[in-house]
DNA sequence: ATGAAAGCGCTAACAT
DNA sequence: ATGTTAGCGCTTTCAT
């Protein structure tokens, strides 16, 4: 039919008989069929985005760039988590994917072989996010986790700090808090240090894991010097529990978290953190999707830099210990 | 084919033939076209889910409830963000609709006209969440703000505070936080009490705003003995602040907030604030669509009471001012 | 500028 | 237990 023409602005259509489409249309609630509109086109203006979590503060961010720049076009991001499962990523990359989405974001370059043989067939670009340790399927924007580790190792080194702990998040998928702790050791062992003592966790409010786990360790190993945590929302708890118990930060004591969430514009003072650029990640991904990126829009990779903020919690070069 | 019948194990078919078909997916790494499978069949195994925001701790919840929920079912959540502006509710809302889910998950019981009027004409199950003061347009679950803001009020002048400042969010779309305070305002009144005070603030971090808010209305109303904000997160940053300078908690101010998130638990320490029951409104919204809600599955309405933790920050009974 | 017809890749109903 | 057929509601192409 015609109206088909007009519904899609396309074709020559006259004046009059859009008018009347239009208001027809209006008048009878009519809301096209996109099941139909796809099959019959063979395409799908739908970009799968599948993350570990919404739980965080930091995919939710990557989302919000994301979305800034698909508002822009004819695409919508449709949103899969899987936990940290692989089993579930695959399950939701199945679904995802038997839509036919016009691409595909997916945090992370760790795949089960059945999910990368799907990413790998989908005829569609892919966009793996946050991580640039690895070889990608298609396209790669990220930052590079394990160096993020070792430039923070050697921001303490250089601030005068030796004694150090880590506290971190007990996720065997989670492999970019993975990257970060060898790339950190990796940076302890060039000034012929090591980790002194560690500690990890899962579930539960992360502020509160973070006070408790921060109180445990400085009861069981009183010397460390310095506290490095998988993520800032530890690393508030922690900062929290030290100003109550009068610890002398960051002369005493230094600390350190990683992401810069905005969370941490809040409190008393400034936590020591690395920015994981997680919206302008959002944002590169969706461009090279939606073919806007300069790079273009197959086998890019870019990695993003990571900005070291020191805060109040590391000591600065003048300052004594 | 009788490949069909296979891949959606139906009908009768031999092992053997069983076997083969499987095997050669798996090897031509074949994922079935949705698309064509839901055009033909008419239905869709999606569930829209629309919410005004995923960077607060509130939505995310809701949506583990929902997801919780539809994984035991073969349903799938697809969620839509509308940064609490009803144009974009309606485009979210209408580009949904053409895929023709399930069911849908709405946030929130206002709507613009041309939204209710989709809602309406759906034919598949609406469920709208969080608030439950309005007129559903088929199911709705969630508690009254109206009743928690007045509630609050009543434990508030029950602890014998009387000089009121309120501290909240400028969000004219915000419905939700908009019945709190005029609920909360309505339980003043019943003691011939008024809001002495009030402040809001859009964007930013929210424990910053928090942290800003309170030091700028304590400076401007100095004999408020109470502070009352929209949501925990500008709470925990006014918490924070008061601790900071040694105010005497509760017993020269006292403080609550509202939500009940997680993050509370690990603040120094506990903010009085009313649970907002987002989990199990989330569970109960997704078994309403799924049809295992022993409420049933059409013109559900469930009112959920949320439960007020005192915590720290209001003064018992004994305490004295 | 508009209409007619084929067909997208499946499912459902009906053969065999 | 397996094969056959007619659509699902659009888009596309070709005709008028």
């Amino acid at each position: 039919m015609t109206v088909s023409r007009v519904l899609r602005n396309r074709g020559d259509v006259s004046k009059a008989t859009r008018e009347k489409v239009l208001s027809a249309a209006k008048a009878l609630g009519y809301v096209p069929n996109k099941i139909a509109g796809a099959l019959a086109s063979q395409r799908v203006n739908l970009v799968g985005v599948i993350i570990p979590s919404l739980s965080n503060m930091v995919f939710p961010e990557v989302l919000a760039g994301i979305s800034a720049v698909l508002d822009e076009t004819p695409l919508q991001p449709v949103v899969g988590v899987t936990n940290y499962r692989p089993e579930k990523e695959e399950r939701v990359l199945y679904e995802m994917l038997s839509w036919r989405p016009s691409g595909v974001i997916i945090a992370g370059v760790e795949h089960s072989a059945a999910s990368r043989a799907m990413l790998e067939n989908a005829g569609i670009p892919i966009v793996e996010i946050m991580d640039v340790d690895g070889e990608p399927v298609d396209s790669m924007v990220g930052i590079s986790h394990r160096r993020a580790g070792l430039e923070m190792a050697r921001a303490i080194i250089a601030a005068g700090y030796s004694r150090i702990g880590f506290l971190g998040t007990k996720m065997p998928d989670d492999h970019r808090a993975r990257k970060r702790m060898e790339g950190f050791e990796e940076g302890l062992a060039e000034a012929g240090l090591a980790l002194e003592d560690r500690e990890f966790y899962s579930g539960g409010s992360a502020l509160l894991k973070g006070r408790e786990m921060t109180e445990a360790m400085l009861a069981r190993s009183p010397d460390l010097d310095f506290l490095y945590y998988s993520n800032d929302m530890i690393g508030a708890g922690g900062l929290l529990w030290c100003l109550e118990k009068g610890i002398d930060v960051p002369g005493r004591l230094g600390l350190a978290g990683f992401n810069g969430v905005e969370l941490l514009d809040g409190l008393p003072c400034q936590l020591a953190t690395m920015d994981a650029c997680r919206r302008e990640i959002g944002r590169k991904a969706a461009e090279i999707i939606a073919g806007t990126a300069p790079e273009g829009a197959a086998g890019v990779r870019l990695e993003l830099t990571p900005r070291l903020e020191l805060g109040d919690t590391i000591r600065k070069p003048g300052q004594t210990a």
